[in-house]
DNA sequence: GCATCCACTTGATAAATGTCAACTCCTAGC
DNA sequence: GCTAGGAGTTGACATTTATCAAGTGGATGC
């Protein structure tokens, strides 16, 4: 009987091995299966702002983001995007590798970052014979889809000025809720994630002053909890991540 | 050894069987599997205009759109936002029941449906037990996944008048090619569609004019292709839907 | 055939958002 | 410590989009 931690063998670090096993996506499936998986794949370190994979490239990897942070953009017509921002640790590009379909995004690593690469057809033949995998995936794809409508409502439903407050409403409650937090990209991607330009961000900001919220540098404060809420109105149905 | 047209003792006509029995998601699944489904099931036809569901409520039953059509919408802040169309064969807020979480938008049939209602609880069963179906879902899921993303791209990186104008390419490939072809819903359900007012949608129609756009109520007529290709700029990885 | 209703359109105006250019301020590197 | 570069900010202005109010026109019902 093979246990993970044998799989040290294959080049890979316990600890990584440990942190994928743990991720909800391989939790459950064979030893056997998770194995092979691993054993095709390749943990690389990156540098910052390279750029990983583009959009309309084939999925030939699964990507899995062990440390550092990544951006997921897109572009058309000379206009770019940012569509997600991926933390450790978690899967990425999961719909175009079970797909066997071109990446809808591009990414780059945001910092030093480090991934494993697990190859798609590999993914896909697991996929096929674990169907304790396939469950986990049904999980892991309609928690993905149920995130992506719930950005949809909040690009839909509101203006700018109240995706910030509600953004920050969230960031705080997702670092522990304290008065004072710290944002967790430059504002230029905070822009782009929230679908504005710079400098509309930046004037949002001191439209927020009025609801108790200030800012230095990437230091923001909420002095007044039920002000900015009353203003924000966050909602479970789009706000709960 | 039963068969699918055995299964007429439910109640469910032949022909309803048979639509269901032939969606990607159920056409894998095992005999048995899919008559537990069915036995559980209902169909009801409802009324133009009849609210099925609203967000938040549990997500009790999987809906297969068997004829008419079903608009899902979404609501915040006394603001509505039409997030997309159901057109028959085919099931909505699969990711809900899956997940056994609030449904995120609210649906209303547009016109006269018949709709067949299968229990949540059943669908979590059967695909706890049929591997088939778990994986037919991890495909459909991933399509929807990459549907929203689609969407997404579409709202954050173009203006209101790119977006009809792509609209409008992608619905005449939909429905054939011809240069003149028909707007399947209201103009204003398709300004919500859109992210738009009517007004505004009325307007862009006529900044459609110089790019060889006539529009004759729901009749739409392209009669220069290339003009308006040239505007709009359709991108597989956004609209090939 | 006429009245009514309702979707749609149009015009005037306001609000939201983007663009461009200049400027501030911090920081990394020498 | 000084300097160069870049993120962020600010102001002036343009564009896009929404709002409100008043039409228009086609379909429906009596």
């Amino acid at each position: 009987m093979r246990t993970t931690s044998q799989l040290v063998t294959l080049g890979m670090p316990d600890s990584d091995l440990y942190n994928i096993r743990d991720l909800h996506l391989f939790s459950a499936m064979e030893d056997e299966h998770f194995q092979q998986l691993l054993r095709a794949s390749d943990v690389q370190n990156f540098p910052p702002q390279i750029e990983l994979m583009s959009e309309g490239d084939p999925s030939d990897f699964l990507h899995i983001l062990l440390s550092g942070s990544v951006d997921l953009f897109s572009s058309w017509n000379e206009r770019e995007t940012s569509m997600a921002t991926v933390r450790p640790v978690s899967t990425f590009i999961l719909a175009a590798t079970i797909k066997d379909a071109p990446y809808l995004m591009s990414a780059r690593t945001m910092e030093k970052s480090r991934i494993a690469l697990i190859p798609s057809q590999d993914v896909r033949e697991v996929f096929d014979k674990d169907s304790q995998f396939a469950r986990a995936l049904v999980g892991e794809l309609a928690q993905c889809y149920r995130g992506v409508i719930k950005n949809t409502k909040d690009l839909k439903l509101r203006t700018s000025l109240e995706r910030l407050a509600n953004y920050l409403l969230r960031l705080q409650a997702r670092t522990g809720g304290a008065q004072t937090f710290t944002l967790d990209a430059e504002k230029r991607r905070l822009a782009s994630v929230l679908g504005m330009t710079s400098e509309n961000l930046s004037r949002a900001f001191k439209s927020l002053q009025p609801y108790g919220v200030t800012v230095k540098g990437r230091q923001i404060t909420i002095s007044n909890q039920q002000d900015l809420e009353g203003f924000a109105k966050p909602n479970p149905l789009i706000d709960r991540r």
